[in-house]
DNA sequence: TTGAAAGCGGTACCAT
DNA sequence: ATGGTACCGCTTTCAA
């Protein structure tokens, strides 16, 4: 019987010895190395340090223990021992919104394939809970966190949240914002501008030429670039102004559904095409038209953003611009673990067209829509 | 000056300032409980110790110190000391799938709520993938592990996962599995099979009495339910086997697609809805009638199961069965705190009648549609 | 290579 | 009430 019992001052195991245990207590490193007749940093060493320094037969050894015994090492301990995580933690407004779940898919996929894990927190679209979560995050002491937040103007909060977050960025935390340009902090942003002109100059070029624009209020930034990104590429289309009309809504599909409606009492007009900003509006409008007797697709064309996956169910199916919002994820993780402190990020987007603006004059098939 | 520092940045780090700006390196309890002038051990207490057995005055004091230092407390420290964390691991088979990420929603209302923050990892429809994360996710002693999937007859991973997660069980931990029964663990379901009862019952009510039933694979545990459920009611009601088709397709919208048009082109006789166990296949439907040149809602009626966002969205809006699966995430999180070795913890469904199954005889609208 | 031991940041028991 | 101190489980010098 080996006398090696090196534990704390007594000479009693550390475990409870007869009584009944209440709680299992799960298997350590220590009880590893035991179990393999090493020490406890060779142990560590043979399932951590990366195997180097280590005697092949050893290593064996260990390894056999630690399976045998079904040892998982404490992540917390770790942590502590080490004085870093293996997380990367996510910020999100709502997981159940498409948008953020998309976000969310990016960035588990990016840890994941890095090793780390993910601990996720939603804000329900308030600065202050951001803020209160940020803080709270800072706690476990994650290498990244990334926060993904429809940023809105509220300059009270938004100087404690930069506050917190920089005090993180001192003690080597990264940050990571995703589309909220203008913090001081790197950014992976969507191309929301430049897909906005794209589309615009398809749809001229497709032979649309007096259009309805309906948008969000300016002050939610991804509603403003989309309009403003619109208008650009019909002017830089050669579309006057005076071929447009612009109406401002909620950033809603009732939002759209009223725009519509207003828009049809007070006359269509000659209008071809009506953009809205977002997919969800754009539904919106097109089942105002369809109230009011108007066919979309055929009476008159129907444009969105966003791709999501109504966007193609949706009877006619909706031409719209697709946001790689899991590209968006994972380029957050990639530049928080870059160590980057690169200009914002773009992600591009992409012009699908489908049966909702059917090729003005010719009377085809859509010429491009991929899916249906 | 003890000189006692042997870490890697040298001595040269001050511990404590003397006026009041914070230190690169992040603030410890220490730190704190200097700069409040008590020990280490007070302001422990202060802190966290629910403030009982410290004098008010001192409580201030380190609460003073705290805020003013910035301190936030090592979540891996303090659950190495303490033997336990306050966080709940989940594991989901897709984020971006609105089912899956509903649920996590759910489940991260319920956690916040009882102040855990989620640590969410992504099987990708994988069991291989769905054990190893459960293993990982074994080593940051998670309070509660929720698995989420759509559990698949895989006999030899699933004893693999079912011996993992009686380990960690072992040793304090709880499982609470969700829609996927038969495992030795506490477990939330959504009620498919009443839930399909329950639309073939309002069916019928409405005056349909001949069917078409579209379903997914047998060992597909959600869609055999549905089937089952959906044949159950209609018996119930006193609907007859032959006035009764089934169709056995896979459970996609392709799926669902192939089997409407196959059923097209066989005749559909005097059939008068088509139940689909998915929205997503019933959207396939619908795609395939139109293509036949019928008009679902109109010329045949069509329902679906889910109530995904796009079930609303579609024209004419589909009649299906909404799945509360949020709410089925915060069950899940409240059974893995509340300890009991509770039974299948069942989660209701509801009908929702919409315009693609208008009431056969009268002319009138639907009846119970809420939201269109 | 290997083991002993000093932490990491906290918690909690034990005297005082 | 308060401070001293022995851990928690693991990593990482430092000597041997």
């Amino acid at each position: 019987m080996s006398a090696l019992d090196s534990r704390s001052g007594s000479g009693a195991t550390p475990r409870r010895t007869r009584a009944a245990e209440p709680e299992p207590a799960s298997v350590t490193l220590q009880d590893v190395a035991t179990e393999a007749g090493v020490s406890l940093a060779t142990a560590s060493r043979a399932l951590n340090g990366g195997s180097r320094g280590v005697r092949p037969e050893n290593l064996a050894r260990v390894r056999d223990a630690a399976a045998r015994l079904g040892y998982v090492p404490n992540a917390s301990a770790q942590a502590t021992a080490k004085g870093s995580t293996q997380t990367v933690a996510l910020v999100v407004s709502d997981v159940a919104d498409p948008y953020y779940s998309a976000v969310a898919a990016g960035i588990t996929d990016a840890a994941e394939a890095n090793g780390l894990v993910v601990t996720m927190t939603v804000a329900d679209r308030s600065p202050r809970r951001e803020l209160e979560l940020a803080r709270g995050l800072r706690g476990h002491r994650p290498q990244i966190i990334v926060i993904a937040g429809s940023r809105i103007n509220d300059s009270e909060t938004e100087q404690e949240l930069i506050d917190e977050l920089a005090q993180y960025r001192a003690t080597g935390g990264r940050v990571v914002l995703i589309s909220q340009p203008g913090l001081p902090f790197p950014t992976v942003t969507v191309d929301d501008t430049h897909g906005a002109e794209m589309l615009a100059r398809t749809m001229v070029q497709a032979g649309y030429r007096r259009y309805a624009i309906i948008c969000g209020p300016d002050r939610i930034k991804t509603s403003l670039d989309r309009c403003k990104g619109f208008t650009t590429g019909l002017r830089a289309s050669g579309i006057e102004t005076d071929e447009q009309i612009l109406i401002r809504t909620r950033f809603t599909r009732s939002g759209g559904y009223d725009a519509a409606r207003e828009l049809v009492e007070r006359g269509l007009g000659d209008i071809e095409l009506i953009f809205a900003v977002s997919d969800t509006m754009a539904i919106g409008v097109m089942t105002a038209l369809r109230d009011a007797g108007l066919e979309p697709g055929r009476d008159i064309a129907v444009a969105g953003f966003d791709d999501i996956s109504s966007a193609s169910d949706v009877v006619p199916a909706l031409t719209t611009v697709a946001v790689p919002l899991r590209e968006a994820g994972s380029e957050a993780v990639r530049l928080g673990l870059s160590g980057e402190e690169a200009h914002p990020v773009h992600i591009p987007t992409t012009v699908h067209v489908r049966e909702s603006t059917p090729r003005a004059p010719a009377s085809g098939r859509s010429p491009t829509g991929p899916s249906v």
